[in-house]
DNA sequence: GCCGTTTTCGGCCCGACTGTTTTCAGTCG
């Protein structure tokens, strides 16, 4: 049993815990307690006293902890969960609901799922409970609406590119100072479910009144004199939430609304410790009467006594419990030199080698790899082993012409359903650089799928494993691969694992590729899978990926230069 | 349920907005 699973269970707890009504603090500590647990590095047996070493952690959270430890289950939950209808905690999706009046409803009118809901809805017998009256009906009705047709998240690029020109849109406001975006989507998370932003201000109704009449709002969720939510379809139908402030709080604005929650519970009992009390406005030091306000967010950072924490690590993973000088360098955009997986004409891709070579090199990058798809698949038009010679003459044509970048040839080969590779061993030595992936079979016992990503990694001409989990992010879950033995395998074997670029993959994910570092020292290479010159731009959401995944320069194949690429590609073999 | 160089009891992060209310609870982030 691993931490993350106990975590799950305590979470499962305080939430069902939440729903029967139990005071709110309880629930927090559980709460708490679970965080606490999902982050420690050490597995929970390995505590010497046991789970209360953990922060959060009492007498009465280790002993749930112990009694999951030793049965797999925790009988208190499963009470619970056998006292309240199995459908009820859905009801905790619909925006406007929350634990109280699932609650009510449960009790008053015997609710108990989303069918239900809808039926006293329609019936008219919501309102009238106590502390429901007939616009909370309404918001209710719409609720379930929004929550059966909306998709839950969406896609890290998709909303990026939105709100980027949503802020732009706003910096032409006359009225408007400063705007930017906060959210899970600075943080950068892999998908955001709506858009914050931030915008300073002394005329906040001016402000308002563009923001209404901006083009594709659908409708005015919230209409105060700070903050204003609107729903807007702009190519994704998304809610936006815009927060008012004046020029001075634009800062701790804009810090309060990156997050992430949990981030910002810790700042503010950090802030607490030393007797002042931190909000969207600033930090306020109630002794001197006196709100501190900033100019950069590092300035807030200091203040608490705190170095300097980037957005992207701001998930109350750990990053309070490092000193100064202990949190990591993370990987910038500025790092990267070379992108080693993209396709060509050749295979799938839409131009030809010099193309590809020629929009690296605008990028600034030194090297790059061609590395097209292998012969049996099909659907993609994979390469033969004499087109694979026959490509490597024209890529040595590029390299020739071409000064300044080095293209390296090779070949992203297929891992075939019964475990064999798609090229024998005299095919695969000849090239510079061998990438091999499952494109098939993904429906495999976990088992097998792990056992034919094992093997290919074996073999000494294999450098790279690429998307190592399948995942299609909103459309595909990962194959049921077990991560732990494929970081073994790929220490033992020093073979390189991907950080997939496609904003529809950003495979290895962020907790995989912090393990992957902290616990085995796994050589990451960030890569785009560009299929046009125009995919190779997806390069910003892998590191951004790398970064929540606290990643490093030196984590990071692509930000060393090529010899010392080539040098490690070399030790494999 | 957890926690303590102000505390072993009484707090627990902070504020905006809505809708239901005559002063505030619930929800959200």
């Amino acid at each position: 049993m691993d931490n993350k699973k106990v975590a799950r269970l305590v979470q499962e707890l305080a939430d069902m815990m939440e729903l029967h009504g139990e005071n709110s603090f309880k629930v927090n500590a559980y709460r708490k307690a679970a965080r606490a647990v999902e982050n420690s590095r050490m597995p929970l047996t390995d505590l010497k006293k046991g789970p209360t070493e953990l922060d959060g952690v009492g007498k009465g959270t280790a002993a749930v902890i112990q009694e999951i430890l030793d049965t797999g289950r925790l009988q208190y939950l499963e009470d619970l969960k056998k006292e309240l209808p199995p459908e009820l905690p859905v009801l905790m999706n619909i925006p406007g609901l929350g634990p109280k009046s699932i609650h009510t409803l449960y009790q008053s009118l015997g609710v108990t799922g989303l069918a239900d809901l809808e039926k006293v809805v329609a019936e008219g017998k919501v309102k009238g409970l106590p502390g429901f009256g007939p616009k909370k009906e309404k918001n209710i009705a719409e609720g379930i609406r929004y929550y059966r047709e909306r998709p839950q998240r969406f896609l890290l690029i998709d909303v990026h590119l939105v709100a980027e020109n949503m802020v732009e849109r706003l910096r032409e406001c006359p009225s408007v100072f400063q705007a930017g975006y906060g959210g899970s989507l600075r943080r950068m998370k892999e998908t955001v479910k709506d858009i914050d932003l931030v915008v300073a201000t002394e005329e906040p109704q001016d402000v308002a009144k563009y923001l209404k009449e901006m083009p594709g709002v659908i409708q005015v969720i919230n209409d105060g004199e700070r903050k204003v939510s609107l729903q807007m379809d702009v190519g994704v139908d998304i809610q936006v939430d815009v927060r008012l402030v004046l020029p001075e709080q634009f800062i701790t604005t804009l810090h309060h609304f990156t997050g992430s929650k949990e981030h910002n519970v810790r700042i503010r009992q950090r802030a607490k410790a030393f007797g002042w009390k931190v909000s969207e406005y600033g930090i306020f030091d109630p002794k001197k009467g006196e709100e501190l306000t900033f100019k950069k967010e590092e300035e807030l950072y200091q203040t608490l006594q705190l170095p300097y924490i980037a957005p992207e690590m701001r998930e109350d993973r750990g990053e309070f419990e490092k000193k100064e000088g202990e949190l990591p360098k993370l990987i910038t955009l500025n790092d990267y030199c070379g992108d080693l997986h993209m396709h060509t004409r050749w295979s799938d891709g839409a131009v030809s080698v010099k193309e590809m070579a020629l929009a690296a090199q605008n990028r600034g990058y030194q090297y790059i790899a061609i590395t097209d798809h292998s012969q049996s698949l099909k659907v993609a038009g994979g390469l033969t082993a004499d087109d694979l010679k026959r490509q490597r003459e024209e890529i040595d044509a590029v390299n020739e012409e071409l000064s300044g970048i080095t293209i390296l040839a090779g070949v992203e080969m297929d891992i075939l359903p019964d475990g064999r590779l798609d090229f024998p061993d005299e095919v695969i030595k000849e090239l510079d650089w061998v990438i091999a992936s499952v494109h098939t079979s993904f429906q495999q016992s976990g088992d097998r799928i792990t056992q034919r990503i094992l093997h290919a990694m074996e073999n000494p001409y294999v450098h790279m494993i690429a998307h190592p989990t399948g995942r299609l992010l909103t459309r595909r879950d990962p194959y049921e691969v077990d991560m732990d033995r494929v970081f073994r395998g790929a220490k033992e074997t020093g073979t390189i694992l991907e950080l997939n670029s496609n904003p529809r993959r950003l495979d290895l994910k962020d907790e995989y590729l912090r393990r992957a570092k902290d616990e085995y020292g796994i050589t990451i290479a960030i890569n785009s899978d560009a299929h046009s010159p125009k995919e190779l731009d997806m390069i910003p959401y892998g590191v951004g990926t790398a970064r929540r995944g606290w990643l490093e320069k030196k984590d990071v194949l692509n930000t060393w230069p090529l010899e010392k690429v080539m040098e490690r590609l070399r030790k494999k073999r």
